[in-house]
DNA sequence: GCCGCGCTTTGATCTGCATCAAATGAGGCG
DNA sequence: CGCCTCATTTGATGCAGATCAAAGCGCGGC
């Protein structure tokens, strides 16, 4: 029997021992799929639930995989992505805490996810969710509410990567992650910037160089400031949305 | 009392005289998200809504305009679009036989949506089609599942703005065309392309001329013929797909 | 505290697609 | 039937961002 296995494993992610996450008291549930539960529907979902635990880099799963899971970010950073037969990277969405990952239309999962800093998931058999979902119908619509607003963000991610330069890209995904921020009750102006450059230029489709580059001139702008830890400043937001928004 | 409204105005859509729409007989119902309504619920979808009809360049509704209807494309061709305010546009999607159209998050349309050949709907009002859904659970679940699917393509898609050159894109373009063509029962092979260059060039974040320019070069190389009427003969549907997926 | 490794920044050059410009072609209408 | 209009194609040139190359720099390990 394993009585503590002290370093996790860089693969599943790890289970937790014990206890059952305490749904009753969970900080992010008005931002997940369990918003609308009463108490019943919650314990239930309680004993379908595995907590888990990923490292940054850390795969979650891969494009193509039997989607078997569906899994509601707790805690930390996901990334998800496509690739192309010859290694080029789409990033199609970073996810934090509250969001919900794993939706699958086809029996397989449409793409790979992989941890971008230390994550907390709360894991869910496809199968019994589906159950779930019958069961408590308020659970159903919240999840439309939430595919429905995915589907509006990617269609905002299109006109991104089909139309806007790279300035504006950049001002976008910085507003883009402080509004995410705040609404995940996380520090707002000081934004956390979790993920590598090369995350950020795989999801607005450039380059690295560029993303850098772009950086350093909004900061000689004036608009930003980069601090340390990965922490932007927004020190100019107006003229950051004016030029995120397109003039 | 309008007689005869005989030229439609271009601006609506024209609301259908007489019989509502025969559901039990529409052509296109195992697309939709009546697929699986019994009789009972099919009736009721009958009382609900609304046929009318759009000729091409007819605006359907636009963005940020209150999100009062939902729309099921019976026939007919549509795209979905958003705007930069200097007028840069991205569509972000093209509607056939059978789309849901209309889902929105948020109270007001996240895009704007408009004929681009003469295109018939059934339309709901957003609140009526609450009511149904509640009372349909199958038809929540399958809407459900349209909204899983379409979150996969506007992923798909991503990848194609962000990643793939001019021609992968064009390839990838013709490829979906006729895939939707065959799921909406029309005739795959030679696909019928009813969009302006335009259209397709700001699909696929390109400009016209690198959209008819990449034609041309498929052409030229033997991998497509371009017919008459905007159709397109795909002559070698293997290397277009080595195309598309990208080597 | 020093070393080594990977990430980020900066610099120099190249290129795919955009932009600007003009010719060709396809409908629609008088 | 010929003209007008607008979409499409083709051509010439420019440029934003990619690519290639090489320093900085922060961080973990010893």
């Amino acid at each position: 029997m394993v009585i503590s296995g002290d370093k996790v494993t860089r693969a599943a992610g790890s289970e937790e021992p014990g206890i059952p996450p305490a749904c009753a008291v969970c900080g992010v549930r008005s931002l997940t799929v369990c918003a609308p539960l009463d108490n019943e529907a919650l314990t239930a979902v309680e004993h379908i639930a595995t907590r888990r635990t990923f490292e940054s880099g850390d795969c979650i799963f891969d494009e193509g995989e039997p989607a078997r899971h569906v899994f509601n970010v707790t805690e930390g950073a996901v990334k998800i992505f496509k690739l192309l037969a010859d290694g080029r990277r789409q990033v199609t969405g970073f996810l934090f805490a509250g969001d919900f990952l794993g939706l699958a239309s086809d029996e397989a999962y449409a793409y790979s996810a992989e941890a971008v800093s230390t994550t907390r998931v709360c894991r869910f058999q496809r199968r019994q969710l589906d159950e779930m979902l019958q069961r408590y119908p308020l659970m159903e619509r919240r999840l439309l509410d939430i595919a429905s607003n995915e589907l509006a963000q990617a269609q905002e991610q299109m006109l991104l990567l089909g139309r806007k330069t790279a300035k504006e890209r950049i001002a976008s995904f910085l507003l883009l992650l402080s509004r995410r921020a705040r609404q995940g009750g996380r520090q707002e102006n000081p934004v956390t910037v979790p993920m590598s450059r090369s995350d950020i230029a795989d999801y607005l489709g450039l380059t690295t160089e560029t993303v850098s580059r772009t950086f350093t001139k909004l900061k000689s702008e004036g608009l930003i400031e980069l601090l340390r830890e990965g922490r932007v400043r927004l020190a100019d937001k107006g003229t950051l949305t004016e030029i995120a928004e397109t003039f």
